[in-house]
DNA sequence: CTGAAAGCGCTTACAG
DNA sequence: CTGAAAGCGCTTACAG
C-alpha cells in the first residue's frame, strides 16, 4: 500500500501539507488540497490507522462494554450505540466481560483500554469499585446506561415509574389480588433495576391502600423459563392472584405459558403485563411498558461524544420515558363490577 | 504512563531486552527476565498497543463483522466468537453494517479493516462481489460462518438436512398435510438459508410421495410477527394443514399464536416445529431442530485464528450437526390410527 | 499557506 | 544472551 510519502511526492507537497489537506484542516489553499485530494484517491491512499493513532494519540476507537451479548436489552443496547458510532466514524471495540458468577474476579483490565480507545460506553454492568477507579484513572470520558456512577453521564428509564405504569393500569382495571414476578439479577449486570421494579410495585399498591403479602411478591429467573416456574407456583395456589404485574417481557412471557400450561384463559381469568416491549410482546398480545434500548444506546454514545469532543457538560443523568401499550392479557377482573376511575 | 525506556531505565536493560522479556521472547536469560518483569510490575508499565501495532504490523484485533446484532441467530454467534477470541487474548472490533435494504451500496470499505485487524470472521453476510474482493485484496484470513464463499473456510449447519430432520418427524407420526413456512430472508444476511430450508422440506415430502401444492409453502418475514401473519392466512384456510414446518423458532411461536388466536388445539389439531432451540422454544414446549449457534462462532474463531498463526490448513467447509428436540407441539394428527414406521 | 524536523513508543534485523 | 540503531507511518509545533 502506499504511504503519506507517495502522496506527497505526487503532489509536490510536503507530508505534513498531505496529512492537513486529507484531514481537511483550514489552511491549505483549495487548489493544493485539490492536487493532494487527486493524488490520493489515485494512489489508493488509506492512512494507517496506528501510525497516525501514535502520533495524535487518538484512535477513533470507542469500547462497548457489556456483561452479555445474547440478552434481548443489551443486543439492542450495542445496536444503537454501534449505529451512532459508526455515523460518526468511530469504530467499535465490544468488550464483552461475560459472565463470571456472583464472586468473579476483576474481568475489566487497564490493558483492555489503554491506548486503545478514546472513550468507554459502560452498558447495565456492576462494576468492582476497583474496576470503577481503573477506567476513571485511563482519563478518558465515560458514560453508563443503565446504572448511574458517580462522576459519569448515565442514561436510563425510571424503573421504578414504568412499574407504576403497569401496576396502576391493573388497579385502575379493577384488579386487588395483584402478584409481582421480579427478578434476581444476572450475574454482572446492573443490580439496582430488579429491586427498582419491585418497589415501584409496591409503591402503586400502597397508593391504592392495597396489601401486598409476602406470597405476591416471588423472585425469578430473568429469563423466560425463570417467568414459566414462578408463574406456576403462584398460579397454583389455591387464592391466585388475578392479575400478575411482571418485571420483563420475557419473563412475562414464561407467566403466559405457566397460565396455559394450568388452562387459566388470558385475561378472562388472569390478567398479565411485562415491561420493554420485546418483538415476542406483540405477537403475545403482551400489555407491557415500553421502554426505547435502542434509543437509549443512541443518546448515551450522543453525550459521549459530545465529552469526547471536549464540550464537557458535566455528569449528567438522563432519564427517558417509557409508555403504557395496552393489548390483550389485561382486562377487568372475573366478575368485576365496571370500574369508573 | 511510564514507557518501555523507564522500564529499560529500571531493570538496566535494553528496550530491546525489555520488549523480549515482556513478551516472553527466548533467548532471555531468566534472571534478567525477572528483573525486567518487576520492574515493569513496579511502573505498572503497559506497553502502548499503537506503538507496538506500527513497529510489528500486528494489530491484536480480529473484526466480527455482522448485519445485525439484535437478532437470535447473530447475537449468540458474536457471542461465540467474542468469548472465544477473548479467550486468546484478541480485541474485536465490531463492525455492525446494518440493514441498508436490498439496493444498499457498498457498506464495507477497506478503511473500516486496512491496518486495523489481523483478521476478520464474516456472519452470515452477504456481500457484493466488489466487497468481497476488496475483502481479500486486504490479505488477512476470513472465516465465514453461514454462507460459503470461494476462497474461505467457512462453518455452518447442514440447513436441508435440518428441515428435514423435522419433516420427517411429522412425515414419521402420520402427518400428510404438512405446511412449511419460511422466510424471505432478511436484507443483506445470508440468502441460501431460506431456500435450502424450502428445500429440505420438499425433498422430504418427494421422498415420502405426499404431494406439496403451492398453497402449502408461505413465505413471511424472518420474525414472530411474521409468523404469525403467515399461520393466520394457512389456518383460515377451509382445508388446513395438520403439522406446520417453520423454519425457525422466532416464527414457529408466531404460528402458534395464529393457532391460539383461532382456537386451535396445538397438538390435538395441529402439530408445529420449528428450527434453532431459542430460549423461548422451550416455554412454548416447541418441537425444534436445534442447532449450536454460540459454538458455530468459536469454532469459526478457531479456524481464523489457526490461519493467523500460519497454520494454513485451505479453506475447509465444517458442517455441524443438528438435533432434533421432540417436545409438545407435535403428535399425530386427529383421528390417525397408530403409525407403525 | 507550506515545509523541515522532531517525536509518538514500540519491534526487529544486525552485530557482537 | 544483549544492545545500538533503524524503522514502522503518521502528526504537530515551530519557523517562515
Amino acid at each position: 500500500m502506499s504511504r503519506i510519502e507517495d502522496v506527497a511526492l505526487a503532489a509536490g507537497v510536503s507530508t505534513a501539507t498531505v496529512s492537513r489537506a486529507l484531514r481537511g484542516l483550514p489552511k491549505v489553499s483549495a487548489e493544493t488540497r485539490q492536487r493532494v485530494l487527486d493524488a490520493a484517491a489515485e494512489l489508493r491512499y488509506i492512512a494507517s490507522p496506528t501510525a497516525s493513532s501514535l502520533a495524535s494519540g487518538k484512535t477513533g476507537v470507542v469500547a462497548v462494554v457489556v456483561p452479555y451479548v445474547t440478552r434481548w436489552y443489551f443486543a439492542h443496547l450495542i445496536a444503537g450505540a454501534s449505529q451512532m458510532l459508526r455515523e460518526h466514524g468511530y469504530h467499535v471495540l465490544l468488550v464483552d466481560v461475560g459472565d463470571e458468577g456472583p464472586g468473579r474476579e476483576m474481568l475489566l483490565d487497564s490493558r483492555l483500554f489503554f491506548k486503545r480507545v478514546d472513550a468507554a460506553l459502560v452498558l447495565s454492568l456492576r462494576m468492582h469499585p476497583q474496576e470503577r477507579e481503573m477506567l476513571g484513572r485511563l482519563g478518558f470520558p465515560v458514560v453508563s446506561v443503565g446504572v448511574p456512577s458517580a462522576g459519569w453521564s448515565c442514561v436510563r428509564i425510571d424503573d421504578v415509574g414504568a412499574i407504576r405504569l403497569a401496576t396502576e393500569h391493573l388497579i385502575g382495571l379493577g384488579h386487588e389480588r395483584i402478584a409481582f414476578v421480579g427478578g434476581k439479577p444476572l450475574p454482572a449486570t446492573d443490580f439496582t433495576t430488579p429491586g427498582d421494579r419491585e418497589t415501584g410495585f409496591r409503591a402503586a399498591m400502597a397508593d391504592a391502600g392495597l396489601p401486598v403479602r409476602d406470597w405476591q411478591v416471588a423472585n425469578a429467573a430473568w429469563t423466560p423459563a425463570g417467568g414459566l416456574e414462578a408463574g406456576l407456583s403462584l398460579l397454583r395456589r389455591r387464592q391466585r392472584p388475578t392479575a400478575v404485574v411482571v418485571a420483563s417481557d420475557e419473563m412475562a412471557i414464561g407467566v403466559l405459558s405457566a397460565a396455559r400450561e394450568l388452562g387459566i384463559d388470558v385475561p378472562g381469568e388472569l390478567s398479565v403485563t411485562g415491561v420493554d416491549d420485546h418483538e415476542m410482546a406483540a405477537v403475545h398480545g403482551l400489555t407491557t411498558v415500553r421502554q426505547p434500548v435502542s434509543e437509549q444506546g443512541r443518546m448515551a454514545t450522543e453525550v459521549l461524544l459530545r465529552a469526547v469532543a471536549g464540550d464537557d457538560e458535566g455528569p449528567r443523568l438522563l432519564t427517558v420515558p417509557t409508555q403504557l401499550v395496552v393489548r390483550r392479557t389485561t382486562a377487568p377482573p372475573t366478575g368485576s363490577v365496571d370500574h369508573v376511575q
